[in-house]
RNA sequence: GGCGCCAUCGUCAAGUGGUUAAGACACCGCCCUUUCACGGCGGGUUCAUGGGUUCGAAUCCCAUUGGCGUCACCA
């Protein structure tokens, strides 16, 4: 009989989505759906110190624009609920109650600050676990706060299986009696995360592998209440590069590294899920890498999962955007772009069409509309050497005299002919009355309006986008900054 | 520091005892081109080091080195 695949993702309600985190929602989410099982949402606020306003709801959002969809979770029903820890605090408490009664765990009446300051077990003292029962009796009567610890075996040694990384095994004496329920009645994450794990049948738990080491604790927890163990996952750390050279887990001072931020700085969320699904990920059977979600499902296999941390590359982030940016439909891309574009003078923002249309195959962000642009607003002071192409014969000379003709031919143009194609049919019958290359007419022609080495678009491009009286004005005062040289 | 995890081009990576060690990004060169981009073609001392095992090792074992993680009443 086949179990149903069960995965989760349990963050805290911090208030930004940690591309790490992302990722893993997405693995246990492919996994989840490549099974044909459900993925759980699970909000882990235990810790009411951390709580941020309508973290939730952003987790929601940033998993919805993501494209990843929770079978069960706050707000997506499901028959395990509450999915929220904090509305479950009755049932942590009852489960820690039910190890003390065990033998597995015991209440610890120490102050914690005492405590680590005496630090011979780390910050707490193991004489509690051999506490008489009428020195137990006597503080619960007094109503003593304590928090309750799992018992640890002080010899011998646990070993859980990875699906990654095969057997793990740790000596128990490295197992400290870690506490179980808090001082304020909330259970630690470590133990929440046991319990409803196991009530909401989960059945493989894909984290971090900064887990690892704790994971003993866990499945002597699980021994210890008589429950299956579940597979786990431990997935590599996503690392970020920094300017020294050397990498660090992928923090905020890598930059932009939430999701959000992302999107923000121009990427597009399918391109971020894309690539995030390939760091750390393969599909081994294919080359393919720009994968939609549902290829993603079809392709996800948990053996294609690398155990080495990998190292977040904008570059390829960007190419990935790119290529995405490319097939979206002009329309699509029109809209998406318009907001980077910034204030826009009103004869850019007629053409405003064109320009999406130039700058949609050769842009990787979005954030990088604006800028691409710039020159079209004012036109940059440039250098004479700007002129000088070897391929296409283009020297300083020969702007200079070109451009005085080239500009006399443009003033007899009308308005109503001031279009590409139009100045294109011109300056081609001048180019073969000329008998010159094409290529050299056209580089200075657009060096001289444009001012920039790289321009999105031709010569004739951007000319008719900057208009008739635009246009030679820029011209003029190119070639009159030529001739005083 | 103890313990644990990891180790193939700059980066993501395929590879599970015999390969000319894939592919992609980035980089460089060439072609195409109305510049750039797109597209096409091509390029690069990549298996951390040292020992084993083996006829044969990127693949298995050990050590070293390095990186990362963990040692909370945070998650």
């Amino acid at each position: 009989m086949n179990t149903t695949v069960r995965t989760r993702f349990a963050p805290s309600p911090t208030g930004y989505m940690h591309i790490g985190n992302l990722r893993t929602a997405l693995y246990g989410y492919l996994y989840a759906k490549s099974q044909k099982g459900d993925f759980v949402l699970r909000i882990e606020d235990t810790d009411r110190s951390r709580y941020v306003a309508d973290a939730v709801d952003f987790i929601k959002r940033t998993l919805e624009l993501a494209h990843i969809v929770p079978d069960e979770g706050p707000g997506f029903g499901g028959d395990y609920g509450p999915y929220v820890q904090s509305e479950r605090m009755d049932l942590y408490k009852k489960y820690a109650e039910e190890l003390v009664e065990k033998g597995a765990a015991y209440r610890c009446f120490c102050d914690p600050d005492e405590n680590h300051a005496a630090g011979e077990f780390g910050g707490y003292d193991r004489t509690c676990r051999d506490l008489p029962a009428d020195v137990i009796e006597k503080h619960l009567a007094d109503g003593d706060p304590y928090v309750i610890r799992q018992k640890m075996p002080l010899s011998g040694e646990t070993t859980f299986f990875d699906v990654l990384h095969g057997n793990i095994t740790i000596k128990n004496e490295e197992l400290e009696d870690q506490v179980l329920l808090k001082r304020d009645g909330m259970p630690t994450y470590n133990f929440a995360n046991v319990i409803d794990d196991h009530l909401m049948k989960i059945t493989h738990i894909m984290r971090g592998a900064e887990f690892i080491t704790s994971t003993p604790k866990y499945t002597l927890l699980y021994e210890a209440f008589g429950w299956e163990v579940p597979t786990f996952i431990h997935l590599a750390p996503v690392m970020g590069k920094n300017e020294d050279g050397t990498v660090s887990k992928l923090s905020k001072r890598h930059g932009a590294t939430s999701f959000e931020d992302l999107v923000k700085a121009g990427y597009l969320p399918e391109a971020i899920t894309n690539y995030v699904a390939l760091l750390g990920w393969n599909p081994k059977t294919t080359n393919q890498e720009i994968f939609s979600m549902e290829e993603l499902i079809e392709a996800f296999r948990l053996d294609g999962l690398s155990k080495s941390p990998a190292v977040f590359d904008y570059d390829k982030l960007g190419w990935i955007n790119g290529e995405y940016l490319k097939k979206m439909d002009e329309a699509e891309f029109e809209k998406l772009a318009r907001p980077f574009a910034g204030d826009l003078p009103d004869y850019l923002e007629a053409h405003f069409g064109t320009l999406a249309a130039l700058l949609k195959t050769r842009l990787t962000r979005l954030s990088d509309f604006a800028g691409e642009i710039a020159f079209l607003i004012d036109q940059p002071a440039f250098d004479a050497s700007f002129y000088e192409n070897k391929r296409n014969k283009v020297t300083p000379e020969k702007a200079k005299e070109l451009l005085p003709d080239m500009i006399a031919l443009l003033e007899e143009v009308p308005e109503a002919d001031w279009t590409n194609d139009a100045l294109y049919a011109k300056l081609n019958d001048f180019i073969a009355e000329r008998e010159i290359k094409k290529g050299l007419a056209m580089w200075v022609l657009r060096i001289a309006a444009a001012g920039k080495l790289v321009t999105p678009g031709g010569a004739t491009e951007i000319l008719s986008i900057l208009g008739k009286k635009n246009s030679l004005e820029r011209l003029k005062k190119s070639l009159a900054s030529l001739s005083a040289m």
